[in-house]
DNA sequence: CTGTTAGCGCGTTCAC
DNA sequence: GTGAACGCGCTAACAG
């Protein structure tokens, strides 16, 4: 691959006008400019980024980490942060898993490219977050979900929102005996879903919930999930999902457990994903704008990296209640 | 950041010292190499891969580049690509919109930020790649789809002999009028299912499809496709979507129109995406293992990134047909 | 066993 | 308006 001193060369230039050829960063001769012009279109030159980082100590990269199974449920952030970083002139250096060891490769490796900010997309909490991020760290966004002793910015959804309003739906509709199926305990979306559905609850004089069930975030833990509610002594006449997936492996228990949706059962998701309005019934639920929030994640990070924010940001977006097919009033027999 | 200067100085050693003890290329004085690695881990010294790279000329960083709303698609194979990346020590640079002037532009900052190595998701074909590769190009992997002109290996899946088996198989059941909804005119996919549908279909005698359309490979245009076969004059009694989404959005439009599955329309998708198992009914389809094809596309990468390895391979995974509850007898009334 | 030195490709002073 | 020279952090060839 041609350089720039090969360029200076076969222009009869020295290596620094060339340099401000390029970046235009002095005034150059015209005749001068147009000939290294030429020569650099003739050689098919193309500067190394990995020099200028060199010198600049700016790679114009930004690390992004999922966790392991994260990538399905967050193909959407991710395109909504790739493409705030394609405008700001940002590539992105993906990781997929998120688990112990390989965190910490992950984050090595990060730092050792001399990423200049850092996304975070998990559920849990890594403790020894701050140790493995090493000294003077890169900028952090936290993408929904928060990490104890770390600096950075949290750019989320308001899941404690969107658990209040699909409960005070269910309510409205005249339900009383709703239950949850919801992610992983111990989950940072579990755990707000939970104090929104209580929250809710209590303010319609409802003790507690019908049932509570968590599971894994996909439609087999959904599946299991809703059989398990359904088969309770007194099973719940509404259910909320905490995230669609599980919502529509629920729809499936239902239909194989013979309980009709919404007749017989009342359920609202999480998420609305492309599915849910093709599902049968068409699926009820609250609408979370992930790309945007892949994008405000961007901008924030880009801000950070410029150098002026006030610090410990922390912005929840809000999600919209969607209303199709699969809630009702309840079916008094 | 600490540099390998300041750690050397602290250590009372030379900076080449320091480089031996990093990276154990020739034998150090134990006692020297305990200190030097005291200081290191005290320093919180990281070595810098942006330096390494420059010396070295390989920067160990691949491009992946998927097409705009692949991403949902692709989250597998993407996933499976990371993960043989992780295992040989490769970063993933991630790339997405491929349309025009953005396929441009990320190639050029690919290049500049040096790639030694590029994966090619798309769809339709790029005449102008071979430009924008520029002059000696990085070994390049097109993954499930061909573009002219563009010395690169392809891994892909056998769309043909997965068309071939889901159509045989409605065959088998007795059906005969068998249509298509398929993806956009033009794309790789779409052609090859075409062929292997025409193939299986010629076989057995049968003319030609009972409809064929193409369409968005989105829920939204397989609802948009199984309209317009479901209101032909005469209706199919099976159709074989291209993807799983299609498929889907096709159950949803066979229960607006009120047309029971499997009972009086057999299904067949391509694909076994993760909500296909617990769809109403269940669909059969035809599995690809896109995880696997992620890993065979960064292992084939890898193998000709170090240099080995006979030209223009060419490698075609295979499905399977998953038989669900969405297939049946074609019912005579 | 260890240190000195010369670049890798580029941006940027400083001197003309 | 232009060029020479230094250094970013690191590896490797060469001397001791």
């Amino acid at each position: 691959m041609a350089t720039m001193k090969q360029v200076a060369a076969r222009a009869g230039v020295s290596i620094s006008t060339v340099s401000h050829v390029i970046n235009g960063t002095r005034a150059v001769r015209e005749d001068v400019r147009k000939r290294v012009l030429a020569i650099i279109d003739e050689m098919r030159y193309v500067p190394s980024a990995v020099a200028r980082s060199l010198r600049s100590d700016t790679t114009r990269l930004i690390g992004v980490i999922l966790a392991e199974h994260a990538m399905h449920a967050r193909a959407e952030l991710v395109c909504g942060i790739e493409d705030a970083a394609f405008e700001a002139g940002y590539g992105i250096l993906l990781c997929t898993g998120a688990d112990g060891a390989r965190l910490a490769a992950h984050l090595r490796t990060l730092i050792e490219k001399r990423i200049d900010g850092l996304v975070l997309v998990a559920d849990s909490m890594h403790d020894d977050l701050p140790m493995l991020l090493g000294a003077d760290p890169p900028p952090v966004v936290l993408a929904d979900f928060q990490a104890a002793g770390v600096d950075a910015d949290i750019v989320g959804f308001d899941h404690e929102a969107a658990a209040d309003i699909a409960i005070r739906h269910l309510l409205e509709l005249g339900h009383r005996e709703i239950a949850l199926a919801i992610g992983p305990e111990g989950t940072h979306a579990a755990r707000a879903q939970l104090a929104g559905a209580a929250r809710a609850l209590g303010e319609a004089g409802v003790p507690r919930p019908a049932g509570q069930v968590h599971g894994e975030s996909s439609c087999e833990g959904g599946y299991a999930a809703f059989r398990q509610l359904l088969a309770l002594p007194a099973p719940p006449t509404a259910v909320f999902a905490g995230n669609d997936l599980i919502a529509l492996g629920g729809l499936r228990a239902a239909v194989d457990a013979g309980v009709g949706v919404p007749r017989q059962l009342s359920v609202v998701g999480c998420g609305d994903i492309a599915l849910s309005p093709y599902a049968v019934p068409r699926l009820t639920t609250v609408a979370q704008p992930q790309r945007r929030m892949g994008q405000v994640i961007a901008q924030t990070l880009f801000s950070r990296i410029g150098g002026a924010l006030p610090p410990a940001l922390r912005e929840l977006l809000q999600g919209e209640l969607i209303l199709r097919e699969s809630t009702a009033a309840p079916f008094f027999c």
